[in-house]
DNA sequence: TAAAAAATACGTGCCAGTACGTAGGCCCGG
DNA sequence: CCGGGCCTACGTACTGGCACGTATTTTTTA
């Protein structure tokens, strides 16, 4: 397996980790996303990469998507301190194999590599308990409706966030201030929020603000 | 030295890095605040305790505080991925002799150890510009005036932050609508925010939000 | 204890944001 | 071809936030 992640410390500690178990053997290890598909190419051997999510310079989720486009049979197994929604979900769009909180023992740790080298995916409890969640507001919302926001609607909230007044957003986006009155609207009815305040944090608990 | 980390990898790594080094010995390893402080009374050799700053429970800055209390000859390491204003300035307030961010290698780390076993100092690269910064910046404000967000200040913020209207914050704290309007306006002004939105970005940047 | 900072409070006035209603043009999929 | 979602747009009305000025009391700090 390959070993992504850009803290020594916790590269040296997995390594540690897994020398007992002597069937999982941790072939190379990189220290960010360029480096991690270079040491792919070179080890055709690979079949599973645990990668760390939050790493300088390429994401750990793009690192995945990488793989998922170049190295089709190789299991991607992320590695995270989060467990938000937004970042669960991105990574299982992206083609995870599993995800496992840094909070893993060494004994869950050998498990969800086992896990994900067979074929099977893995997710750390917690992770698993955000899934959930995320699939009973997906089922609850099959009766209403999804309320997703739209290309559109996430321009202004980027200006909103920006303090933007709705008529220099008008102009920077060459409409009429009602017509950002209007979307404006939708956003607050859509989350549910009460004011731009609530909108603003909506955003940044969705990572919609660039 | 003692060892403070919620994260197994984490812990291992740093016990793997260090054991080269002989001159440093872990003692004990706890991975939450309260089994720190009782390690710290049955290990009165421990003269050096490097904490995670994230933690479940007890904060870093906490345990680093409750040190400084109750073991005043004990030197404290702080251990982080950030190395934001705030938490810097945190970590110095509560005492702190050093702060070491997690992309630390082998060499930085023990270099760290031994710089505050010593009774001097250690910062990452990264943390001494952000405290250059801070210097900078507090120095550029001796003329015009620090702007520090108060208690009351902060507890206001929070209600903003919860979508509270002026009247209802008003109502919770037991004052009038006009000093939540004063300490509002005060918000503003120190932050240099046009409006709610902006303040609750500058909240969020600066870890205000409990 | 005197000076400085923080918390308290009031008034006046303006405007941006919000509520609510309505509607036409566009494009996609059934 | 038509329904539905999205983007566009307008009008009316209300109100909460914000600007600007001023001032007293309490707490902290020097």
């Amino acid at each position: 397996m390959l070993l992504v992640d850009d803290h020594p410390m916790v590269v040296e500690g997995i390594r540690q980790m897994l020398l007992p178990e002597t069937d999982l053997r941790v072939v190379a290890q990189a220290n960010g996303g360029e480096q991690a598909l270079e040491l792919l190419s070179a080890h055709p051997e690979v079949r599973v990469v645990l990668l760390d999510l939050s790493m300088p310079g390429m994401s750990g989720v793009e690192l995945a998507r990488a793989i998922r486009a170049g190295w089709a049979e190789v299991r991607v197994l992320a590695l995270s301190m989060f467990h938000d929604h937004a970042t669960v979900a991105e990574v299982l769009e992206a083609g995870g194999a599993g995800y496992v909180l840094k909070t893993a023992s060494r004994a869950e740790l050998s498990t969800a590599i086992r896990q994900v080298a067979a074929g099977r995916t893995y997710f750390s409890q917690d992770v698993a308990d955000t899934l959930l969640q995320n699939l009973q507001i997906t089922a609850s919302l099959e009766t209403p409706g999804p309320p997703a926001i739209t290309r559109r609607e996430r321009e202004i909230l980027q200006l909103i966030a920006r303090e933007h007044s709705n008529l220099e957003i008008a102009e920077a986006l060459f409409i009429s201030e009602r017509t950002v009155e209007t979307h404006r609207r939708n956003l607050l009815t859509k989350t549910k929020c009460k004011s731009a305040v609530g909108l603003i944090q909506y955003a940044i608990r969705h990572n919609l603000l660039a």
